[in-house]
DNA sequence: CGTAACTTGCTGGTCGTCAAGCAAGCCAGA
DNA sequence: TCTGGCTTGCTTGACGACCAGCAAGTTACG
């Protein structure tokens, strides 16, 4: 049956031996089980099984458990971070007005966001578990302070902004996580369909919307004069 | 040693065999595991130390752990329920301008989830567990949807609308649930302290700015027609 | 004295970790 | 070209710890 089946069955591709493509399929499974399920009700058996390699091959590459998990956060932070950083440097080569181009990104991170659940779920997991694994990885606050740069820089906001840029950024990212993790709660409660494409398209909008119009606000208040507030 | 040690030692009117009593106790020390440590992490052995009794009450009173898991949610849930109807009968009450209404609504709930951040990691949890246990207790959806017909009727909105009303609610709870959950990752990452009062009232206004000018886009759009949409 | 309120002992199972084992290439030397 | 030992990739077995659930026991209260 199998062209390559009349020496020893040992000939399929898919089975031969090679470490990185191995480790690779081992964070694979791994991330989609940490996501999935949790860090405490994954277990090697499930991630080799997943893999497609024995319960011990995952101990064998990365040692322990917590050193596995740490992997798939720091790979994963890793793609957001190169994410982030494309999509300023399209923000910084355009030559919209503000409004327009933190349109774009709000829009664009909404939808990277949609498609990419996973990493919001091992995220969210990993800060109800305290942030404890993610303060060890080196690059994780890159991502977030390279954004937040350049919402500052870009939409020429005051420098003195900063702190209202921040809250945008915060709020930018709860507006476009939240239905990512709340659809079997909330918004089921609602009598939603996460999944719906009509309801994403519906939500994209309004977040958009929202974000912009409060950016709008920020703008407004600083031309008018915020010393009222101080 | 112990003062109370002559007698048998059982004269302590804090153990005296009180069911209720101690059905709060273990509810109260297996609410907080669950949001703290997630299910798995929680044993009935951790929760009979935090209430105070051996590891085997928790099981004589709740048989299952699925079952104490299903009566912490209920609880819960019958506590937020609760504030969100009294909040809504406050805004009834009131004869203030809808964009007051609302802003004061979205503060008052905003504090209410801060200083109640138990009941949002429970639901969090619960969500990245798919929502499964969620779905058994019959009054949860009661409390989203009273919370939805309160903006619709006191905004005196378009019945049309009550998407958008829908979207609205949905941003408030991703706006004040947020920074409770990820002050480990986000914030940290942002160098900002999620405990810090500074934070949080800057965040309080931030985010009741926001839901208040989404409500002014959405009447705007009614108002001038939005017809231009479709 | 009986029953409700607990506690303790036990059992079967799962887990992470590590050591040992095995097999497939690789390369030196004959 | 063949061969025998070494390394690497991966599997299996074993161990100690922990857990949920249950049954049998014990204690206090009405």
């Amino acid at each position: 049956m199998n062209p390559a089946a009349e020496r020893p069955a040992r000939r399929d591709p898919a089975r031969e031996r090679n470490a990185p493509r191995t480790r690779e399929a081992i964070l694979d499974a791994a991330e989609q089980l940490f996501a999935d399920r949790g860090y405490d009700a994954t277990s090697f058996t499930d991630v080799g099984a997943a893999a497609g390699v024995s319960r011990g091959t995952p101990g064998y590459f990365f040692g322990a458990k917590e050193q596995l998990y740490r992997a798939v956060l720091e790979r994963c932070l890793e793609r957001v971070r190169a994410a982030v950083r494309s999509g300023r440097e399209r923000a910084l080569a355009s030559r919209e007005p503000p409004e327009v181009v933190l349109a774009g990104a709000v829009g664009e991170y909404f939808d990277f966001i949609s498609d990419n659940p996973e990493f919001v779920r091992l995220l969210e997991r990993e800060a109800l578990g305290g942030g404890h694994q993610l303060a060890r990885i080196p690059p994780h606050l890159e991502a977030a302070q390279e954004a937040l740069g350049a919402i500052v820089t870009e939409l020429a906001l005051d420098p003195a902004d900063e702190a209202e840029a921040q809250q945008l950024l915060i709020s930018m990212l709860a507006l476009s996580w939240f239905h990512v993790v709340h659809g079997p709660t909330v918004l089921r409660a609602l009598g939603v369909d996460a999944a719906d494409p009509a309801f994403r398209d519906a939500r994209r909008r309004h977040v958009v919307q929202l974000v912009v119009q409060g950016l709008r606000g920020q703008l407004g208040a600083t031309a008018s004069g915020r010393s009222g507030r101080e």
